[in-house]
DNA sequence: GTAAAATTGAAAATGATTTTCAAATTATAA
DNA sequence: TTATAATTTGAAAATCATTTTCAATTTTAC
């Protein structure tokens, strides 16, 4: 049996007000003390890992500390490429995540996961190097 | 001006002779042991951090823990699939990396890096799965 | 209501990585 | 060579994200 408490139902919220956000152990209980629904540390580490196990949450790594993001219905399934200057993040359409996603299974043999995150550098800041 | 050192010729070495294999800073030290030419673990982080910078090491995280793996000429620029469950990693022929990095970069206007690792299921993994 | 099961959170523990700093090593120039 | 300056080493301490512990609190089911 599992209960659903105020402090999970609040740490959701952050996540779910602010898709396409990444937000790490400590910008969440910043946010949850602006908005004066404090939790202990400990239980949004509990909570996350419980998001996470239910595959409800796409994670990356920077600096030695991880970072979540809210898996949302309208981008579930898709590659996602990151900019590694601005942090912009791409949400590849469904139609061609589909051909890079097929031809990989074809030739390859392999199921990729949903929800990867694909690191490079996007236009603007592209041309910026230049 | 940089040394070159006793330590970082050992320490490279055990990446060399074992390309494909992902090593953490542990299996490192493990390994300079086995052939007794132990190196301190503080010298194995830095010389490390080197390796990264030169961006002669792909990186994987797993438990919190970092894993390294020596990229040698002939699978430089490849995308890498490699398998949650086996951990089997395919490289990715130039030709067919070229067709999904094309795709990424004419449809997204988007440059991805090399040497990127993509998680999901093998095929063999995927048939004792089912 | 009440009891059993689950959750919370403060404090302590863990464990990977980084920093510090004095001693040892390396490259360079005389 | 030898002297010298710059770099590297490594043991120990520090840091910092994450996990564990455990007593107190909250939730759900009856």
């Amino acid at each position: 049996m599992t209960y659903r408490t105020e402090q999970r139902k609040n740490l959701e919220r952050i996540f779910e007000e602010n898709p396409e956000k990444f937000f790490s152990v400590e910008d969440i209980l910043e946010e949850l003390n602006k908005k004066g629904e404090s939790v202990g540390q400990t239980t949004v580490y509990r909570a996350i890992k419980r998001l996470e196990e239910n595959e409800l949450l796409r994670t990356e790594v920077r600096n030695n500390t991880k970072y979540y993001q809210y898996i949302t219905n309208e981008c579930n399934g898709h590659f996602h490429l990151k900019c590694k200057k601005c942090g912009k993040v791409i949400h590849l359409e469904c139609r061609e995540f589909e051909e890079v996603n097929n031809h990989i299974h074809e030739h390859h043999k392999f199921k990729v996961d949903h929800n990867m995150i694909i690191y490079g550098i996007c236009d603007k800041c592209s041309s910026k190097e230049a």
